[in-house]
DNA sequence: CATAGATGCTTGAAGTCATCAAGTATCTGT
DNA sequence: ACAGATACTTGATGACTTCAAGCATCTATG
């Protein structure tokens, strides 16, 4: 079924060793801060204060995940849980001080990816970002046809998903 | 130390959108066919026989870990350790029958990432492959910078990697 | 040729990651 | 008020990852 004539198959490894190579700068990046990919892959997300469920909804992951990986990063002081007044039963888990600090570290230790930033002149990024933004809607919606951020109280339909394991960022 | 000017940045978030869109679909692949990650990451390194040593090199991890992973998928059926004729130490790796079938069925699964090169027009495609092709060897440059490539007497040529580091860490 | 040092692989320990199954607390709709 | 859904946690299990050690083998040096 998915056959590809030799150009487009170039292209598909080309963009694989992209990812790949985009990958190891995110996760050298983060081990030279100290933390696992995992780690900082959930910290990132911490623009706003999120609920346990919606980082595990962001991070495809199993809920039950989020718990430990939240443990360790509060045991370190870099994010707190703090109650939601709106329902008791939700914890609101947001960046500390130090915790922003170590994430703004982290982007900017990303050398790889500033470097192939770097690469582009100013109508290459303008072409890559319309590529992008073309190309990464439709990866979404062919995988899962669109995982709902799930909205407190909406009714959600099981979320089957894998485990999307290391990587990331 | 490294910032953007708002346009780069909106491109920054569409590189990690993208690409975490692609590893969410890489990995549904993966346990779709019953394999963890970085067992399909491993399994698709071998177009030829490797000794355990190079595929650590591409993974970007420690020799020990290539040990248990090739334990696991060798448990299966899908790849077999093989001496090297010319040096004792070194045992190779190959793909069954069984493991090379499991390997194209991983590839033929990744819906996402076919959609999006279904989206691309010709000049789309090759865009996209021109712009990669410059920003790849700068990421991998940019963090590889003194990694010299382990390679003792072994008749394999230089790899330049794929793979993927834990980002898994 | 002999040997010291390097290299390839494996093992074992320790910690993290990830899932599932259960359990508790809280919320929602009827 | 109550049944069922939802949020989070805990515990069990297995995989992943690294490091430190150890054995076998290779290479370079004298």
């Amino acid at each position: 079924m998915n056959r590809l004539t030799p150009p487009r198959e170039d292209l598909r490894q080309a963009v694989i060793r992209f990812v790949s190579a985009y990958m190891h700068d995110a996760g050298a990046s983060a081990t030279a801060q100290g933390l696992t990919t995992a780690q900082a892959q959930l910290l990132i997300q911490l623009d706003e204060p999120l609920p346990m469920r919606v980082i595990a909804d962001r991070l495809f992951c199993d809920a039950s995940n989020v718990t430990g990986l939240v443990d360790r990063l509060e045991t370190r002081g870099l994010v707190v849980r703090a109650p939601d007044p709106g329902d008791r039963r939700v914890k609101l888990v947001s960046l500390t001080p130090a915790g922003l600090a170590l994430c703004e570290r982290i982007r900017s230790d990303q050398h790889g990816l500033f470097a192939a930033l770097a690469v582009l002149d100013e109508d290459g990024a303008a072409a890559l970002k319309g590529l992008l933004g073309r190309m990464t809607p439709a990866i979404e919606d062919a995988r899962a046809g669109g995982r709902q951020e799930s909205r407190r109280g909406l009714g959600s339909e099981p979320v089957s998903s894998p485990g999307c394991s290391n990587l990331g960022a």
